[in-house]
DNA sequence: TTTATATAATGATATAACAATTAAACATTA
DNA sequence: TAATGTTTAATTGTTATATCATTATATAAA
């Protein structure tokens, strides 16, 4: 490829953001994956090869692979026939940007508990509808494990949360567990608030009742459970002082 | 600041590049943002103040730093008094991430369409209960502007895409309107198809409907009215011969 | 066949240099 | 004085050249 390709596009007009060589190789790279001339896979080669590709030298390959790979579209291995490829999916890059811009934009807790409720409401519809046995089964063991962890604060908070990720992934919708996913992290914050022993046995009963639910196919049961539930959490975080803003979630 | 400090954190993961210098420097940074310690604006330093203060070469910060820029988490500005700062929000990285990793991860469109679902369906409750008299008025104008395309095919979808855009704003949840935008690039291919005239018609009474339960605050109708819509859009995406699974909505 | 070792390919990092860009300081002019 | 050029210094962008660390693969040995 003669660099004069890379250039031509910078030509035109004085764009007031002149793009750097570096940043014409990815956009390269990013248009031919969007129009399917690559897949998951397909090898790109090594640094060496890609700089007398596009005649530029290593620096500048190596900076236009560092935000390839970044934006989860190349991955970059090392060592004899490594070099670089375009990656699988990879839906933790997704939720990574999510929980970097919704924090960057000033997004409030609220705002985005109000999505998370969304997401799990459709998501335990799904459920409902596509349960298959080892779903239900993942369901009832964290149910039990729950049960034994009444007494153990930190521990049911976190059996909780393992509760809600497999209703959501019960619902064999990927796009709604990345969402999930990348939510997660940002609406509860790692230290959350225990759960004192009579609400977390409260909490429990609701995730029995949303399980039945799930079990027995009755969407609309499962939906209004579940935001009764997450409203219920709502309050509990965000109520009397603004201040419990940035601490966690009571229970799950 | 000691090289010592940074292979401290060497710890979760362990993605091949995770042990670079370059990535202990993504992470610090990372990490800062999200303990508070940086706020939008903030200056990190030149490319040659981070390299004395990690007492890395300038190679190895560019590295972090291109990371970091992808991210979204920098900006990097060239020139006197330049380097690099946090950046402000920028949700556009986020509705990126969302269409390259949904693409390579290979989701379908129905499970897309099930999110947005869920989205809408959620946003247009929320619009119910917060739309204020601007919103209504651009809501309205939307309708009157369907109403005069009705024998333009491609000039009512593009109408009736504003209407959804507009009713998802008039929620006032940032999130929200995050995901949507997100969500349809993907979701609407660019040429979708053109509404026939008995289609766009039927079309534009459901959105006269959903406009009169938003601004009567019912968020009952107003939901099963847009998750009815839809659906029915859904039907005539996804019916029949799964070719038209890469065709575009019929109406909006 | 399995395991250990050597080798080559490749990325990671460092150093040095120059080009291109930009904001700010400075000088000039109406 | 206020607007407008001009210079200057700081900063990123790019290139070139080495060296080190890591990894896959081929090779040899058990």
């Amino acid at each position: 490829m003669e660099k004069a390709i890379l250039i031509k596009s910078t030509s035109t007009w004085a764009p007031v953001r002149a793009n750097s060589v570096a940043n014409q190789i990815v956009l390269q790279v990013r248009e031919a994956l969007f129009e399917g001339r690559f897949l998951p896979g397909d090898r790109l080669g090594s640094e060496k090869d890609l700089a007398a590709q596009f005649d530029v030298s290593r620096i500048t390959v190596r900076d236009a692979l560092r935000t390839l790979e970044t934006m989860g579209i190349v991955e970059i291995r090392v060592g004899a026939s490594g070099g670089a490829r375009i990656a699988q999916g990879n839906l933790d890059h997704y939720s990574d940007a999510l929980s970097i811009q919704f924090r960057l934009s000033g997004i409030t807790g609220t705002e985005m508990l109000d999505l998370q409720i969304a997401i799990e409401g459709a998501a335990v519809e799904l459920a409902a509808t596509n349960r298959n046995p080892t779903d239900l089964e993942k369901l009832s063991n964290l149910l039990e494990e729950a049960e034994g962890l009444l007494g153990d604060p930190a521990g049911f908070t976190q059996s909780g949360q393992k509760f809600h990720l497999a209703v959501v992934e019960a619902s064999g919708n990927r796009a709604f567990i990345a969402q999930f996913n990348g939510l997660r992290h940002v609406v509860w914050p790692k230290n959350g608030k225990r759960a004192k022993r009579e609400i977390a046995s409260h909490a429990l009963k609701i995730h029995k009742n949303i399980y039945c639910a799930i079990r027995e196919g009755d969407r609309e049961v499962a939906r209004k459970l579940m935001i009764i539930h997450l409203e219920s959490i709502r309050t509990m975080i965000f109520s009397k002082n603004s201040k419990k803003a940035t601490s966690g979630p009571v229970c799950c």
